[in-house]
DNA sequence: CGTATTCTTGACCCGCTTCAACTCAAGTGG
DNA sequence: CCACTTGAGTTGAAGCGGGTCAAGAATACG
């Protein structure tokens, strides 16, 4: 991993910051470029016409942004900072970057399959649990990734950057309904959600209340990069 | 790409034959092998304890199935034939095979933003939009990709394998409510859509309906292999 | 401080689900 | 050749989950 970060770093040019709120690029723009998130979160959107807006997915630190493997080719999404972020960019195709480092290739795969496993989690949970699942899914997720990024450190008090509007943008609901299911679930004791900082208050009923099979979170809990 | 199918095939053991309705894997299985459908039509799915399902996506012949980076994960969803399939496994970790074709990880990496594009999209659709714009959605696509396995060969004509039960797990709806949004489409004049046989009689009107924006549709068209 | 987001809650409404009955086509075995 | 089965498609009626609209409270921000 650490080799492979300094083969990147030898390409990489320089880093580039954006601030909260600000697109890093947007849907439909050409994409000359792939970035990796060094620090902050941001999230991948798609926009229709009339407004609507689907938030397909939320990235921590060292997640590869806007790989198209066609040289050029248009985004189909885009991507906003949901902190101050930093992103180094770089560009695997003009510099021949595999052809002197082969396992850049593999590392890449990796990061897409988990990208998509993410993907199609997201995609079950839209499609088949109700709102309160949704939510509680969701909650879940981003709290287990999080976690994940230090071992070992037992945090179950998190800063979650996010409103409920991001909230329903990802689960396909309104802002006011995943407001309710958030009350609720706080009703029932199960989380505490203020001031954008989540606290697990039973993971248990949690797990239960989102539906998740064992394996699934397991598939979370799997390293973030490979060896 | 014929040279990398050739590397592929020195490499492959001997082609799987799986009977339409019959599972590659289900979900929950460890997984050793990389398949790749060589043939026939099949679908991958998740399940929920209560028996619910959620397509996540359907895959024609060249797709990858089953990477999984980590050496006996569990896989967190299952492959169901849709037809009679024809599937060739390969073993990448044990062989090392990319250690000698390195352009091999590239390759890989290039199905899985593939992919990830077209779970992306399908995820979009799911949670933002109505359950008619979700059908001809999804009819489109599969109408779009499919096409473009037969360059310049212009049909509007196709076999589509499915179920009004498959369409419905697929884009989150139960398959009443399917019947009434296709029923609606071909009482428009759009679509036509019996005994599994697809035909678009208005593809303005649909591409319309399915609220896709011109870059997505593209982005659809863009060739299904590097060069 | 005053202004702009975000959050919160209630009332009403509609799209989709659920349940159920019936049709239709394709087997399957007597 | 025809009963019997089985799975998919079709349609209607009723209920509910989540959307929409709107107004007010709380919090962040300049």
């Amino acid at each position: 991993m650490t080799e492979w970060l300094r083969a990147i770093a030898r390409y990489k040019q320089n880093e580039r910051q954006v601030k909260a709120g600000s697109q890093l690029f947007r849907p439909g723009e050409p994409c000359r470029e792939i970035f990796q998130l060094v620090e902050g979160w941001a999230f991948l959107y798609t926009l229709f016409r009339d407004g609507r807006r689907q938030i397909l997915s939320f990235t921590l630190p060292s997640a590869v942004l806007g790989f198209h493997p066609v040289q050029d080719a248009i985004t189909t999404y885009g991507v906003e900072a949901l902190t101050d972020i930093v992103v180094t960019p770089y560009n695997v195709t003009a510099s021949h970057l595999y052809e002197r480092h082969p396992e850049i290739g593999m590392q890449l795969a990796w990061l897409l399959s988990r990208d998509l496993r993410l993907a199609f989690d997201h995609l079950a949970s839209i499609g088949r649990l109700s709102a309160r699942e949704r939510v509680a899914h969701l909650l879940l997720e981003l709290f287990i990734r999080q976690r994940m990024r230090w071992p070992g450190h037992q945090i179950e008090d998190l800063h979650l950057p996010l409103t409920q509007e991001h909230i329903g943008d990802a689960t396909g609901l309104t802002g006011v309904h995943v407001n309710r299911m958030l009350r609720d679930l706080m009703k029932k004791g199960i989380i505490q959600f203020q001031y954008r900082h989540l606290r697990i208050l039973d993971p248990d009923r949690l797990v239960e209340l989102a539906a998740v099979d064992p394996y699934v979170l397991q598939s979370w809990i799997e390293p973030g990069a490979p060896s």
